[in-house]
DNA sequence: AGAGTTCGACCGACCAGTCGGTTGAAGGGG
DNA sequence: CCCCTTCAACCGACTGGTCGGTCGAACTCT
């Protein structure tokens, strides 16, 4: 693997398990097997690693959802990919999302701009996608952006409890999340 | 207001807008018109501080749902409550959870037990009262934990979104929350 | 007087980031 | 085949600054 993946790795999985500000350079130096001072020969800034990762993440879920989105199928069938996909790419890496969403917040104002953006186009796409089923007759009149902040919130919060070698798989657990969830906005009596 | 209660709202609402790292104790005492020094009166450790707000805060939730639970009522009422009891409670101090949610995980170990015995019970108490809902046949078979930490996540998700003065009333969110995911665990065709 | 409260100077630990210097492999010329 | 140069990778000591926490003196109110 390339040098700066693998810190890239490294820095997500401990600022996973200890925290972004208890998680020092020295540490991140070790996991990978360097010294400190030799980081920097990858590495500008602390707060540029963070930035990173978080970017690069949500940067995999926006393109999922963009992707799913332009796709054939009603609503309810698209939203139920967007969130299999999102529950698949969390099990995936669930130290990145919780950097995401623990710790994008110290990523200092003026490098926070694109992780904003995408984050937002994020939620809005969702949002899009509930409305769309709304106004198609496939889900019950309700508020989409709400909708969309509680689908996002349920999902998002996977990340402190899913465990790799927990009882359900990752599958398992994206089709609860899909029947539970679009049960909710489905029209009744249909 | 006492003054060891006004310290800790400070605490809250600073840990909330910069996070608990970013805060340093002076900001805690400028807030509250004191010197660093004369804090250390009131407050042995910043730590401790985390602490307790992290613990006074799921100590409400945890209240409202034991008593909401041993109500009368079938599943769907007890749990369509806890929902909005959740959200009302959310709603009135999104600061706290903040600090409950992204902060906590800064809880030195020795000093967390009691947060995270409150939470896994408030977790256990709404995984719970679906099973109850399962048995009664009130809601279609799924996996009850999980299904609360669906409920959970898009519960506790709010303190990201909401604002006091945005479009929505706390009770009509609560009421969006509850409708949407009991009609999701609901059984069809009845 | 004296208990409760506040202050501000100070300390010590910690840590991001720097910098001068080392190493070893790759390449090139003789 | 060997010497010389170059350069990326790496190291470790150091620094500058920050911040949690301490302490004794001073002030205030009764």
């Amino acid at each position: 693997m390339a040098r700066a993946a693998e810190i890239l790795g490294a820095a997500a999985d401990l600022f996973h398990t200890r925290g972004y500000h208890a998680t020092t350079m020295d540490d991140i130096a070790q996991a990978v097997g360097l010294k400190k001072g030799s980081l920097y020969h990858y590495v500008t800034a602390k707060e540029v690693l963070l930035r990173t990762l978080a970017e690069e993440t949500i940067r995999g879920y926006l393109a999922d959802g963009e992707r799913i989105a332009a796709e054939d199928g009603s609503a309810t069938e698209r939203l139920g990919r967007v969130i299999e996909a999102h529950v698949r790419r969390l099990c995936d890496a669930p130290e990145r999302v919780t950097v995401l969403v623990r710790e994008s917040h110290y990523v200092p104002e003026d490098l926070a701009a694109e992780v904003r953006g995408m984050t937002h186009r994020y939620n809005h796409l969702v949002a899009d996608l509930i409305a769309a089923g709304i106004d198609a007759g496939e889900f019950q009149p309700t508020d989409p952006a709400v909708a969309a902040l509680m689908l996002l919130g349920a999902l998002n919060w996977a990340h402190r409890w899913y465990q790799a070698d927990g009882r359900l798989t990752p599958a398992e657990i994206g089709s609860q999340f899909a029947r539970t969830f679009l049960d909710g906005l489905r029209k009744r009596g249909e």
